[in-house]
This record gives structure tokens, C-alpha cells and sequence, in this order.
DNA sequence: GTCTATAGAGGGATAGAC
DNA sequence: GTCTATCCCTCTATAGAC
């Protein structure tokens, strides 16, 4: 897996650096942060777990580092204050879409977001957080989206709809052949009266 | 906790058998499967890793029985071939305001069922099944119950509803006073033109 | 039926050589 | 910047005493 693009002239550390946390990533993706070891990321990196302890200061330092380094990637399809809600929308559609390119990428949410409903791992405050923003810019679009039908409130909705999205991916783990979970969310949006793009979008196809 | 009514006269052995699952159950529950020790659950029933390694061969034993100890409680409500569609409907919303009342039983299914993607988990095969057999149940009631206007189809339906209450139970875990899950699953029913009990029933109040 | 003792593997983290 | 060596801990599982 690469994961991330890699500069012309990367320093060396920079470029362990980034070895290690794609390395982390993959592995945190297939069998969750606990039972995952710096051993075993330093092999996949190829390098001893001393060689990872030198560039980050502890195994959970590897994890924070791995989940930062995704919200940068996804942040500004969601978190841009100047989508519209239509648009917000649509890039959640999207982001469903390139999930299913990316099955380490669900894997890694999916184990992390579970063990991380326990206060007391490294991940619970950041899960909490992510949730919490998620709902906050879900509330607002769909305030503006949902017509005042006999439906459930924005705020419901928006719990339904990221629920959703998560129950799905568990679902789609244990058989990627038989859920399409674009569709899958799509419908729900429909019958919730929103009008979600119809099919997948040409420009995220070669992505 | 405990987990199981207990007989007058228990034998010793089943009721030290007994106890390791309710530990086990508890500490699997907070933990997930592979961060809980054998020792984890000996100290927690009061005896040595020894000790529980005489009523079960190994430690996936004791998750296997967990999780089999568990349906035998839920499946009558479930599984049983006599159901009406619109019982089924209102076992499954009882089954979810329970469910608020055992936070660990919810921690320990989100917990293992994300672990169990892992096709390597010892679980896997348990979930993979446990998702088949209650869409086999539920795509039928949904057949019967929804109108056919342009909603989700039944099989579609199905996912959905499975979906949404996996999903509501991470962030019910992350905090349990801001979602109710019942409210939201009914919710999703309503949505879909099935009327569910609009109340919880209160002769399950007080189990 | 439960214990102690032990084997043998693997974990996170540190010290210091190169 | 990466290594080896080491510390000290925990794990699953087995053997055998009581």
C-alpha cells in the first residue's frame, strides 16, 4: 500500500517516516490498534521496533499520527464552511464511493471506532470529537434539505444517516460482493425525500 | 454482573462454569475478544488462569460459549418460524430498548463484530452467519410490510435496518445519554411506511 | 476442581554501539 | 538513523501436586 505521494527529494527520515505509518495504517486497518505490535509495524516497514520508537516517542503516537494524517485528506470534502448543503452531501456520497476503493481505509474506522467506544483508548477523545463535528455540519444541511414532512428531525436524521453509513461497512467487510453501500445510502436519502446524486461521478473514477 | 438465573441446587462445577462465561461476557464486552486475557477473566470470577483452562480447553472456547449462551436468549425472539411480520418488527424494536438497558451486551457485539471482519477472527464464521440468518427473517416481514412505492426493496430494506442499529449502537456507547436508539429505529420504520409500537411495552419494563 | 510452577512466545520501552 | 541487546512484563498453555 502506498498510501501517500512522495515528494521529489524527501530527507530519508521523512521518507521512514512516512514508510511507518503507511505501514501502521495497514495493519491498524486488518486487526484494530490493540492487537497490532511495534514489531510488527517495524517488519512490515522494514526496519526493527527500535527504528520506529526512534521516530515516534510510543506506539500510540503512531496511532494519533495515522488518524490525523486521514482527516487531512478528508477534512475539506466536509468541514469547508462554504459547501452548501446539496454540495456537503454529495461529498459524503462521494466519500462512500472511494470508501469502497479502499477497504483498509473502512477497515481501519470500523475496528478503531469500536474499540475506541471504551474511555479508556488513546482514540476514545478523538472518535467522540469526529463524531461530534460530523453531526454538526450533518444538522445544518439537512435542516436546510429535509422537507418538514412527518420525517425525523435534522438531528436525527443526521445520526441515522452517519449510523448508517457505519453499519453498512461492518456489513460490507464480511461480504464486499453482496452490499453496495452507495446504493445503499442513496435509497436512504431518497426516502427521506433528498435527491442525492444519481450515479457515481465521472471525476472521482481514476482516483 | 450476573448474567444467568442459577438453580437451586447447581453443582459446583456448573456454577464455577457459569460464573467464567458471565466474566468472560463482561470483560469481552468492555475489551473486545483478543485485549481480554484468560487471566483477565480467571481474576475477575475469582480463581486462577488454571482454574478456567479446566472448564475450557482454550480461550476461544470461552468466546464461543458467550456468544451460543446469548442466542439461545434472543433467538425464540427472532427465530421463531410462527412469527407474524409485524411481531417480528416489534421483537427486534423490544430487543433494541433492552439492549439500552445492557450496555455491556451492546459493547461486546460491536466489539466482536467489528474484530470478526477479519476473516482470520475466531468469530468470523459466527457473525458471518448471524447477519445471513436474521436478513433471511427480516427480508420476508419487510416484503409484507412495506407498500411498494419507490422505497428500498426488501432485501435492500433489511441491510438497512441492521445497518442503522450497529451504527446507533457506537455512538450510544460513545454517549449513551445523547442517542435513543429506539426513538431512532422507529424512526427509520416510520420512514418507510411501517408503523411500529409506538411506546416501549411495558411488560418488558421490569425484566 | 483448583492450585503452583514452568515453558515458550511475544509485548513496550530503554541503553548504548555503530 | 538504525541496529543489537536487554529489561521486565504479560500472554496461552501444559504438567503435576494437593
Amino acid at each position: 500500500m502506498t498510501d501517500t505521494e512522495s515528494p521529489r527529494h524527501e530527507p530519508k527520515g521523512e521518507r521512514t517516516r512516512r514508510r511507518i505509518l503507511d505501514s501502521a495504517t495497514e495493519l491498524f486497518s486488518r486487526s484494530g490498534y490493540r492487537a497490532v505490535s511495534l514489531r510488527d509495524i517495524a517488519a512490515h516497514a522494514g526496519l526493527t521496533h527500535s527504528g520506529v520508537l526512534h521516530h515516534f516517542p510510543n506506539k500510540e503516537s503512531t496511532l494519533i499520527h495515522v488518524l490525523s494524517r486521514r482527516d487531512e485528506i478528508d477534512a475539506p470534502l466536509v468541514l469547508d464552511p462554504d459547501l452548501g448543503p446539496a454540495e456537503l452531501i454529495d461529498n459524503l456520497v462521494r466519500i462512500v464511493e472511494r470508501n469502497t476503493r479502499t477497504p483498509w481505509l473502512v477497515s481501519l474506522y470500523v475496528n478503531l471506532s469500536a474499540e475506541a467506544t471504551d474511555p479508556a483508548h488513546p482514540a476514545h477523545t478523538y472518535f467522540y470529537g469526529r463524531y461530534r463535528i460530523l453531526r454538526e455540519h450533518l444538522v445544518p444541511a439537512f435542516a436546510a434539505l429535509l422537507e418538514d414532512r412527518a420525517g425525523p428531525s435534522p438531528e436525527l436524521a443526521a445520526r441515522q444517516f452517519i449510523a448508517l453509513q457505519d453499519g453498512l461497512q461492518v456489513q460490507w467487510l464480511l461480504d464486499p460482493g453482496a452490499v453496495d453501500m452507495r446504493a445503499a445510502v442513496v435509497s436512504f436519502l431518497r426516502t427521506l425525500g433528498i435527491t442525492p446524486p444519481s450515479a457515481p461521478s465521472t471525476d472521482e473514477r481514476h482516483v
